[in-house]
DNA sequence: GGACTAAAAGCAATTTAATTGCTTTAGTGA
DNA sequence: TCACTAAAGCAATTAAATTGCTTTTAGTCC
């Protein structure tokens, strides 16, 4: 749900959005995610439980609202001088956060949110796509190979993904490496 | 949760089990998802919440448990007689059922089911990729190359998966065809 | 076949979360 | 400064989640 989109920095729906997400990770940092309810995170927030309810609509929506805003990047990739290492480095990092407990629980919360038709997933999609794009962006003006965005989307990050929701163990760094190795041209 | 691996067929057990699952079925069939609860179920299937909630745990537990039995194959893959026609048609297949609004609200169920330790989403990978081998063993009875099934897994189904998880839209069928492509030798 | 037992289901009371009408308050703009 | 609107607080209501205790059922052993 979330319709607010233009919040007033430093107004009062500002300060309740911050304490309340504020809440919510401090919660989810000591207790189980099943034992986390909204009641709690008002108490904790300082706030009264329907002004969460009449702001978020209901628990998924909250906790997918602030699983996204922590799956939001807080920096480019690291420029490494090398298309391979700048890629290879960024996707192995992207795994590891991912595949952390609190990655996953971050990506399902993200995607529950999404069953009443919210598009808190594709803003994550969004997000890794900048991310690739800068990479791709710096490959062209170094003049270098790069694929398409939505090739490394498709060949690395989408397994590397499917791999941590489905799969019984997450991907190892030499599994990421073999995936961006084998869309890089083999120049080494 | 669901601890009751070995039911006898027939028992008592058993049934209520069906008359759950049907139950289930039925009212997400006619209701949206958020309106179903656990003494809702019960009353249709004609059981105590009690019950339900000793055998499942929670609403979690129980949709995600639905969900992978609706998940689960009912057949092989069709034998077209060539591996990349095989391939291809699982593919698109696979890509529609998952793309579907029951198939993407089935996704999130068996996912958010892992939040408390379940091995839901495991057990979709494992029919995905029982699906695949049928495919890889008829291709090696036939002599053709195939790729890895893990290969499979990850060029094909993978991006699948997250176009239609984390992407605006879910893939179309030139797009699945584009993957299959992408891994089987250029014969043609 | 009939009693025995353990597991599973039913019942009912209790706790607690979800929800909503109404009131109050804090920012905004005249 | 004053009114106005949107958001927050309060409190009562509804309904779901949870659990101790009882009853039933199905498999087992005389």
């Amino acid at each position: 749900m979330n319709m607010r989109e233009n919040i007033r920095p430093g107004g009062r729906s500002a300060r309740v959005q911050a304490s309340v997400h504020e809440a919510v990770r401090s919660l989810l940092s000591t207790m189980d995610r099943s034992d986390v309810t909204i009641p709690l995170i008002a108490t904790e927030a300082g706030v009264t439980p329907s002004t969460i309810y009449r702001r978020w609509g209901d628990l998924q929506e909250l906790l997918a609202d602030v699983a996204v805003e922590r799956l939001r990047p807080d920096a480019p990739p690291k420029d490494t001088g090398s298309v391979r290492t700048d890629l290879t480095q960024w996707a192995e990092q992207y795994a590891d956060e991912m595949a952390s407990g609190p990655g996953r629980a971050m990506i399902r919360d993200v995607l529950s949110g999404d069953a009443s038709g919210g598009r808190n997933a594709g803003k994550c999609c969004g997000y890794t796509r900048e991310q690739v794009q800068v990479i791709a962006e710096r490959a062209r003006d170094r003049g270098d190979e790069f694929p398409e965005v939505e090739t490394v989307i498709d060949q690395v990050v989408a397994p590397i993904m499917y791999r941590i929701l489905f799969d019984e163990a997450p991907p190892t760094s030499e599994k990421v490496r073999a995936l961006v190795e084998r869309l890089l041209p083999a120049d080494r």
